[in-house]
Parts: structure tokens; sequence; C-alpha cells
RNA sequence: GCUCGCUUGGUGUAGCCCGGCCAAUCAUAUCGGCCUUUCGAGCCGAUGACAGGGGUUCAAAUCCCCUAGCGAGCACCA
């Protein structure tokens, strides 16, 4: 009994989040994921499915996630990322209930604008954007403010039937044009854009909704019960609160929290920027190892857990965070290290003459389980070992695995010594590889590509396997070329 | 300019709503030690923070006010 009372409180204490506010008063904790898919995630998107998914987790609540796509234009969708995004809300453990596109659901935004207008609340406006701002700012309302409904309405079928073109009509939420923040009078609710939708379901459309509204409704029609955005969507709830008193909805429980930024990376976090990047061929693609992506750590064999359990130590705070790159690693390496098996990878390898001692080489596949028994190296007549490693003419150095040898006329002399030289005289243990029989192998890292030979034993390891290189760090093995093998640089 | 919000060690976070148990939690980081045929893991230890100023109170990280800094919105982007 006391026993289950400290683990009840254990649990409490574990729990990954803060609580969310209210949640008795619904049945069900319901939540989305609102992307937008005009290209794939970089990290900072991450964070999203990483705390909604982590609170449906806890709720053992519903998940949905919907793409916000009316943006034809500005901000195109890219007919590839849906799949993207969704293919890395799974790499990140995560699983939505329901998937859903906001371009296939325009009808239904006309459908609650129609509405919105018989109650008086939205008014088609044909001021330009300019002259409407100027009007705003001072808190005057534009001549168009007072039309009545039925002209509203016939104007706003003709902005649907594709009437006007980009700028010469919008449907704006009549809210409190003297409301002491500029930012909640009257918003547009409905504009004309000119480019088509490149999902072909959706390229007829010309009259699309702004987020705000699109947000709203859906959020509504999914009986979403917590919304967890941006700070840069900190004003939303109180625009979109206008269209839920017309409509006396009750507005959800949301949460808001600051940008992310992530050290270790020169590139800006915005998908915006790494296009360019990608595009003009200074990045090798979405998972380059130096792009701040989740393709990226994917390719690089990270967990997604590792990028969630990080994610979710930042918690939900209305405060700019920076995520230390280094507690992904932490995260990860709790994750990998007792599965990862060893080897021994040399970069820029020196070969040295090897005189004396065994023929081959029998190092722990992992030193923390025997079981798993021995990696046989097959030694010859000469090993590599990298420069930095050498030891000064007449000195030790214990070829891991092997044993000790003397540095001597440019050969290792094999001595013989004990491994107490190693724990008494201070001689240093070093990673090596055969001369012959080893395999060229090229490591993709976040400052660039390193050259190197590593193991024979590599040949046994698939894409996707994560080994320890010893003294250098884990690895995700990419592919085996006919020339050399390529493998990613996790972390140290 | 108008409006909204934020500020705990290098980084993140707990505590703040309901002031005392906070000479401030945990993680990461860094440094040192032990162990070790890895610069990994583990174990032990150290380092390091309530933005500043006023006020209320017996008592303030916690409540109030001011200042500073940072951020966001005021888009026919999301």
């Amino acid at each position: 009994m006391r026993l289950e009372e400290l683990d009840a409180e254990d649990e409490e204490d574990d729990q990954p989040l803060p609580d969310l506010p209210n949640v008795d008063a619904y049945e069900d904790v319901r939540m989305r994921l609102a992307p937008n898919p005009n290209g794939p995630w970089h990290l900072g998107s991450a964070r999203m499915p990483a705390v909604i998914g982590t609170y449906k987790q806890m709720y053992d609540g519903w998940m949905l996630c919907r793409f916000d796509d009316t943006d034809p234009e500005t901000k195109r969708p890219d007919p590839n990322a849906y799949g993207e995004i969704l293919s890395s809300i799974g790499y990140l453990g995560f699983d939505p209930d329901e998937v859903v596109k906001a371009s296939d659901r325009v009808e239904t935004y006309y459908e609650h604008a129609r509405t919105l207008i018989d109650e008086g609340g939205a008014y088609t406006c044909s001021c330009d954007a300019a002259s409407f701002s100027a009007l705003k700012n001072d808190g005057r309302p534009c001549p168009h403010r007072e039309k009545d409904a039925e002209t509203t309405r016939s104007e706003f079928k003709a902005m649907i039937d594709g009437e006007y073109a980009a700028g010469e009509m919008v449907l704006r939420v009549r809210t409190d044009i003297e409301h002491k923040n500029p930012a909640l009078r009257d918003w547009v609710a409905f504009r004309m854009v000119d480019t088509p939708h490149p999902r072909s379901e959706a390229e007829e459309y010309r009259c699309w909704p702004m987020l705000d509204f699109q947000s709203g409704i859906d959020d509504h029609e999914f009986e979403i019960t917590h919304i967890v955005r941006g700070i840069d969507l900190q004003d939303s709830a109180k625009r979109q609160g206008f269209v839920y008193d017309y409509f006396g909805w009750e507005y959800p429980e949301v949460l808001h929290w600051g940008h992310v930024q992530i050290d270790a990376y020169d590139v800006e976090l915005s998908t915006s920027t790494i296009k360019e990047l990608i595009a003009n061929g200074e990045l090798d693609g979405w998972d380059d190892p130096r792009a701040p992506t989740v393709a990226s750590l994917q390719r690089r064999g990270i967990r997604g857990e590792a990028i969630v359990n990080a994610m979710v130590g930042l918690g939900t705070s209305t405060s700019n965070v920076d995520l230390a790159m280094s507690s992904v690693y932490a995260e990860n390496r709790e994750l990998i290290d007792d599965e990862a098996d060893r080897l021994f990878f040399v970069r820029d390898g020196v070969e040295k003459t090897l005189d004396g001692g065994p023929d081959s080489a029998a190092p722990p596949v992992h030193p923390d389980h025997e079981a798993r028994g021995v990696r046989e190296i097959p030694v010859g007549d000469g090993v590599l070992v990298e420069p930095d490693d050498v030891p000064p003419e007449g000195q030790r150095v214990w070829l891991k695995g092997y044993g000790p040898v003397r540095y001597t006329d440019g050969v290792f002399e094999f001595t013989g010594d004990g491994i107490d030289v190693v724990r008494e005289e201070d001689v240093d243990v070093v990673h090596w590889v055969p001369a012959e029989e080893n395999v060229p192998l090229r490591l993709r890292t976040m400052d660039g590509d390193e050259s190197g030979h590593v193991e024979p034993g590599i040949g046994g390891y698939g894409s996707d396997d994560v080994v320890q290189f010893e003294r250098i760090g884990f690895a995700r093995i990419d592919r085996h070329e006919d020339e050399e093998t390529v493998a990613y640089f996790a972390h140290p």
C-alpha cells in the first residue's frame, strides 16, 4: 500500500508536462497539429507533435493532423510535404487519429461565412489594403462597413464565383473598429488568390479563407478542446472570439509557447531559408547533416524519441527558448548506447608496420555485454592509426583489443606488457584497423565529411544500423558502395 | 506609435495562481575524482540563477508599482 502510494506520487512527479488547463470540463482531451505543408519539417516544427502528442498520451486523448494549406501563393503548399510531414510525425513516434486538409474543406468555410453574413458579422470590402489599414489605425470604419447583409451576400457569392481578381474584394469580420488593440479590428476572413492551389482537388478555388477564419471554424467543427500554438498566434483567439460569439460557440482552452532556437547550427530554422540553401546547392537536401531538419536527424540515426524527450523538456512557456543539441544527444545516447555495437574507425590513418605479436585481435562487440561476443580482427603485417595517436619515438601505446607496442624507428614493436602499464604507467589506449583488411568509410558530419578506414566487420551491418566508433562517437550506417561505406555521424 | 506577452545558473526547467517547509528542484553542460583496454556508460563531488529598483508584509522568487531588456501582433502569410 505504502509502495503504491509512493509509485503514484512518483508518477505524478515524472509527469513530463504541466497539466493542461480545465481538463475536467471536457469528456475527452482533443487536440490538433496544424502544420503548413509548405515544405518538410525543420527541427522547430518537431515541438508541435512532441508536445501535443505527449499530451495526447498523458490524457489518453484524441489528435487531429490538419494541414492548414489555404494559401496557394505566399506559403504555397508543396505536394510532397503532406506525406513527408506525416512520415516525420511517425518517426517521432505519434499517430494522428485523423488527418484532414483545409483545402478539402473550403465549402464548409463558405457555408459558415454565409451564416456569419446573415448574422451581421461580416461585410465585403473593396478598400485597398493600405487605405483600410490607415482608417483602421485611426479606429474609423470604411464606407463598406454599413453595407446590408444582402449586398454582402451577393458580393461574397461573386467572390466565390471568382468574379474578382486578387486584391479587389475581401470579406471582413465585423469586430469592433474602435477596439483598443488595433490587431483585432475588422480582420480579413476571405480574400481572392489568382494562383491555383497545387492540389488538383482544390485548384478551382479563388476565394480562400485566412488562417484565423479557417482554423477557428475547424477547431469548433472537430470539437478541439485544447489548442497549443506559438506566440505569433497569440491574438488569434481574441480575433476568432468575435466569430465564436456570433455563432454562440465556446472557445477551446489555449496555450501559447515561444519560439525555439537550436544551437549548433549555422542555418536558420526556417523552411524557406533551408529551401533556398538546397536550391542553390549549399545543402545536399533536407537530410543533409548540416540541415537543422527532422529528416537530417533521422538520417543520422537519432531516435525520434530523443527529439521528443528534449522538446518536452522545454516545457510550454511563452518565452523564447534555446534548445541545446547536447540535450538531444544526451537523450539519444541513453536510448542507443546499450545496443550500439562497437567498431574501430580510423580517420586519416597512417600506416605502421607491426613487429611481433598475435595474428589477430578480439575486442568485445559491446564492453557491457560479454554475451554478444568478440570481433575477430585479423592483424596482418601492419595497422592504421590516427596521426594524433602515434606516440613519440620510443614510447608505448596500447592498441585496443590487441596489445602493447613500442614505437621504434617507425615500427610498432609488440612488447608483451601486461594491462597494468595502461593503468599504472599512463600508456594510452588507441583504436586502429588492419592496414590490409579494412574497408574505406566516409563519415558525414555536421562539419563536413571525414574519410578513413573501418574494421572489416562493418560488412555485417546494414543500412539503419547504429554503431559506436570507439573514441569517436555514434553513427548510423547509411549504405555500402563499391568503393566505400557511407555512415552519418550522430553525436559523441 | 498602439496592443499583448515574457525575464530563475552556460542551456532548459520546477517553484509563482493559494507569500513562510526555497540559504531555490531536476536535467543538461563544464570541471575534478573513482572505475574502465573509448574522449562512451556508470558512480561520487564541484561550479553556477530569482533582470534592476521601490512598495505591501512579522515574512516575497512568489503579491503591487516603476524601470530596463527581449519577443509577438497591428498582412488580402501561416
